[in-house]
DNA sequence: ACCTGTGAAGATTTTCACAGCA
DNA sequence: TGCTGTGAAAATCTTCACAGGT
């Protein structure tokens, strides 16, 4: 047996230590089907049949889960139970995780509000807006902060995580308050990129940059489409899908 | 001059003819700050300024600009106007994509009153809903209407991409009527598999997911920081990281 | 007989490094 | 000289295919 990436042998580093980043992505999915399945009383799963509800190679999800340890029984499955528990490990979702959100606009509204986060054990411990008119207000039955009082609150609440939801102009700002008050993993809606020091990770959700992700698959399709009937926007094109000139 | 994967020599369809997947999103990102660029009056860039203000490493953005054509002078850099102009076009956004929205509930909200969307080219032309208390009423002056209109309504308004926020049981269901309707790219923010022909693209944003793969690395970080301690939550470690048995 | 765990091959993506043009 | 465009190398990720338990 040669574990890949790893080098110590077993207990929490070798599980924490070099999970390549696009596995880590993957076994959050197969957590939550996981759930369902233990919900439907599941005792176990074959990688085949995990694989087919998540969207996923079953080879890939067998090496997946490599990483993080051998916990599947040959001939049979994986047991659901053990397997959930490994995964909450792994991703550290037994330790709670608190969460602020800066920025109660639109979107930050939303967060405050989506019960996806406190259900999955990421209650949302304190939320930040400079607006006189939103700090002092509750939401969900949590009071909104101006950001002078970031590091205080973040501190008195354990903060491990930063979500924020402010315009773009306002997130660097916003950004080194959460930083210096300790915060070591933000999750970004606004879209600007953020300038943070090596230790601190940063993912971006940037809800325009989906759309025209999506918006580049409608106009390929629409040239292939056109290569079956041999026109695009009134232009006959070649087999190659060329414009004929 | 070899053009890498593209077949064809140049035209609308050597465009949008296999650019890889990692480089469309990013051209999205630098087209942002490009637009950004434009309204500060910068006629051009070069590729070091553009990729250290979007966090890219310089190779690779030109490396992405290059799939697109060569519109950069050496020497020089890139023109800001002419770039945005072909970005533009490359993204397919020089066609209006109206975007049919489902699920009008805490998220859903927020998705039909961002102004990221409409003025980015992405007007929000429809919502729907099953809940009675919901159909009927306005939001941002768009109607909510009942799912079963998608097919009608979609064809009527051009719908080219659909957006999910219902809740997971009710997502592949909705999928199904979209892509009956003709759409053939969908956003999906159901914390669920959408099952789809294979001429349906399917881009997902999991906020849990998101939040999970944080929490992953508020615990990699932790056991990073033990290592310079020697402890984790109170347990010595050794210099592998490893827990010392 | 069945299904996991994983070497090895293959595909994709990133990065380097430099030729070549303005 | 300065910066683009791009082969080639390196790194990463995916998939195959099968050895090896149960």
């Amino acid at each position: 047996m040669t574990k890949p990436p790893h080098a110590g042998s077993e207990g929490a580093a070798a599980r924490l230590r070099s999970i390549p980043e696009a596995s880590v992505a993957r076994l959050a999915v197969y957590l939550r089907k996981l759930g369902e399945l233990a919900e439907e009383g599941a005792d176990t799963v074959s990688s085949d049949e995990l694989a087919a509800a998540t969207g996923v190679n079953p080879a890939k999800l067998r090496k997946d889960l490599s990483y993080i340890g051998s916990y599947g029984i040959r001939g049979v499955g994986y047991e659901v139970a053990a397997l959930v528990h490994q995964l909450e490990r792994t991703l550290g979702l037994n330790h709670r995780q608190a969460v602020a959100l800066v920025g109660i606009g639109n979107l930050g509204h939303a967060l405050a509000g989506y019960s996806g986060f406190g259900g999955r054990g990421f209650p949302v411990a304190a939320l930040f807006d400079v607006d006189p008119d939103l700090v002092g207000i509750h939401i969900n039955g949590i009071l909104v902060e101006h950001i002078r009082e970031i590091p205080r609150v973040c501190a008195e609440r354990g903060v491990t995580i930063g979500m924020i939801a402010t315009p773009a102009q306002g997130a660097q700002a916003v950004c080194d308050l959460l930083v210096d008050a300790g915060v070591r993993c933000i999750l970004n809606f606004a879209p600007a990129v953020l300038q943070v020091p090596d230790e601190v990770e940063v993912r971006k959700v940037d809800l325009a940059v989906e759309l025209q992700i999506l918006a580049f698959h409608v106009a390929r399709k629409h040239v292939a489409a056109a290569e079956q009937t041999g026109v695009v926007n009134g232009h006959p094109v070649n087999g190659a899908g060329r414009l004929v000139p």
